[in-house]
DNA sequence: TTCTGCTATCTGGTATACCAGATGCCAGAT
DNA sequence: ATCTGGCATCTGGTATACCAGATAGCAGAA
């Protein structure tokens, strides 16, 4: 008889991390009359359990630039200014750029042509899809990239900025005309990567990602929020 | 009269969480005989504070990568694997890589400059220096590459990354002659940035740090741990 | 009516108590 | 001598109590 070990490491500061993860990311962020407070007690009693390894996942995800916690004020929801938008896509250019690199150089064939296969669904229906379709998938091959550069590193890093980008979709994207721009981006980058050309890919996904730095730079809807620190 | 505001966000939290990390870093991880489990009520003791604020601290450690906190175990340091320090040393080599790029287009001529005047004090005297010193001073130039990019996350994610170098330092640095090869490097990144080609100095900066890479990889000390989960 | 200062109360910070899984030692059986 | 099962105890996980700063509303003075 073969019995797999029982994980027991997962405990309920796990269950309430993903409940409040989920729950942030949910929210509308930027929504005008959001509140963007949140109650330690009150949350503490809707999920059921005590403050303690509730505030332990608020700190975790306060680590992760979900949430900002004023001592003896509240604990906030964190809004991104664009400024700070804008560094977290160059950072996820600059990760994902090396991602490519090492892929043209190490991935195999088939790790390469599964990106293929992910970006063929648009490259002829391009104008069919909807714009969160589109969306969801593009963010997959993005990942796809961080996965098949074999460095678990780079993809741990850059998810921790795509969190970010969940709630910035709603206030900065949308224009149709991208998406298509956006399909002759990752053809380009597909035949980079087959032909084993590391500078030419790490070059396209860097231009692609800058391009939706200017983008989002670009059309920021200027709702500001309005607390200072 | 003019006062400023009496900065009441700095907590008990705080303070703890400096001197252990201070601690950690100060600890030789990879020595042979090192005890590396911690205790939560002992710390406690020893700090004079109360486990929560201490454990809340240590779950900071923990998402840091520092630590490793295994339930009803027992909290380790973490050790870090040769594969993982590689991996750290390729986003880094990413992050600093788009730093030097946007340096190259966007640093003013005196912060430039500055980075000259760190480099010169190896230029001549390059044998003189010990390695301990030299290796500070190193760390010291490429986080000023990051922070003259003006991008702070890029910044502050290094940071991250270079927390752990230093324990990695002890293990695996160590050749005189890397010295020198090191302040050709640091120069010709210089002299990439003074003329504003971006991209090249992007690729003198990957170049730079991935020869780190190359060079751990080759002298990592494989006294390797024993310890599985 | 307006301003001042007290106070009730809300919030996060910290301390402490208790719970249950993990370990290791030891007595008793074989 | 060795193996097994139970128990004492150690460790982190969770719950709860209490503290002090932050706020806002109200009462009383000017």
């Amino acid at each position: 008889m073969q019995l797999q070990p029982i994980d027991t490491s997962v405990t309920l500061k796990d269950h309430i991390y993903e409940r409040m993860r989920a729950a942030i990311l949910g929210m509308d962020i930027y929504g005008a009359g959001v509140d963007l407070r949140l109650d330690e007690r009150s949350l503490a009693d809707q999920l059921g359990v005590s403050r303690t390894p509730l505030r332990e996942v608020l700190i975790r995800l306060e680590q992760e630039g979900l949430l900002a916690v004023k001592p003896r004020r509240g604990i906030f929801v964190q809004r991104k200014t664009l400024a700070e938008i804008l560094e977290m896509i160059v950072a996820w250019a600059a990760l994902e750029s090396m991602a490519a690199r090492l892929a043209a150089e190490a991935a195999s064939e088939a790790e390469i042509a599964s990106l293929r296969e992910m970006a063929a669904k648009y490259s002829l229906t391009s104008q069919g899809a909807d714009i969160a379709e589109y969306s969801d998938d593009n963010i997959r091959f993005h990942q796809r990239i961080l996965d098949i550069s074999h460095c678990k590193l780079l993809g741990v890093m850059a998810e921790g900025l795509f969190v970010h980008m969940h709630a910035v979709r709603r206030r900065a994207m949308g224009e149709e005309d991208r998406v298509a721009k956006s399909v002759v981006d990752h053809m380009g980058i597909i035949e980079a990567l087959e032909a084993r050309d590391s500078p030419l890919a790490a070059d396209r996904v860097r231009d692609h990602t800058m391009r939706l730095h200017d983008h989002v730079r670009q059309f920021w809807r200027a709702a500001e929020q309005t607390e200072t620190s």
